[in-house]
DNA sequence: CTGCATGCAAACCGTTTGCATCCCC
DNA sequence: GGGGATGCAAACGGTTTGCATGCAG
């Protein structure tokens, strides 16, 4: 008889916070989204994104990127999906490439790991990064 | 006419760092690869671990792990494979999964983006942690 | 009212860097 | 002998945490 897992206290804080992660059609790091939400809620302090961001995304109402780099991302996207990332610029979008699930099966049997999922990144260059490289060469 | 790309000079620090990388058959941290070098060469400075690391990626000699984590991983096998990483214990060991080719070919045409490549990355539990949780439950 | 959430600032951790010294070529 | 490599320690950037106060339920 557990409470449903995303009861969580409706801040304003968390209101805003997700409604600016909503908003993005690419996925900002923590400090963008920092920026953002500062423009609606100047004292918001650093501290308090972190830990929202982090507990939406064990509550499941955000999802925890895993893509490479030096800083964490979140996606109000829930669904399953890959993404791509810039080397020159570390922007990161969603690819629209279809899951592949047989990843997972292939990976059975072949390792002693129990395996629970898999996650694919692409690498490239984005379209404003391959602009400036025009330029330049 | 220039010189061959792996040409940097030849140190004990680079030497025993790369014999220690090359022994372990799953892929340490920068921080486990200082422990084990430590050992032979106690007065190693973490720096030099780093630098050396780094530069020996860039030549080509060894590569830099494109996994999750808060950690930089390093590789000696150059040749291209996936890796499987444990959820519980952050370990991370290579998966015996030959490589999707035509991914990267699928994600060209889906995106603005000018693909490069691409990783796949493996979650599950490694045997080790399994064993533990079973004694948990 | 009460306990969880916040803002703030200090602590933390992995990584990078500046610099004087060292040593390979 | 000279320039790149090293050890050391301080700086750095992103993230986490402790604590007094604030506010949602």
């Amino acid at each position: 008889m557990k409470k449903p897992e995303f009861m969580i206290r409706l801040t304003t804080q968390r209101q805003i916070l997700l409604e600016e992660l909503s908003k993005k059609n690419y996925h900002p790091t923590v400090c963008d989204i920092y920026k953002m939400v500062q423009k609606r809620l100047p004292k918001i302090g650093l501290g308090t994104v972190y830990r929202n961001l982090e507990l939406m995304a064990a509550k499941g109402i955000i999802v925890k990127l895993e893509v490479g780099g030096a800083q964490k991302r979140f996606d109000a996207i829930t669904t399953p999906h890959y993404h791509i990332r810039c080397c020159t610029c570390d922007r990161v979008d969603d690819i629209e490439v279809k899951i592949f699930e047989n990843l997972t099966k292939i990976a059975k049997g072949v390792t002693l790991y129990e395996i629970l999922g898999h996650h694919v990144e692409f690498k490239g260059e984005c379209p404003a990064c391959q602009c400036k490289n025009k330029n330049t060469a």
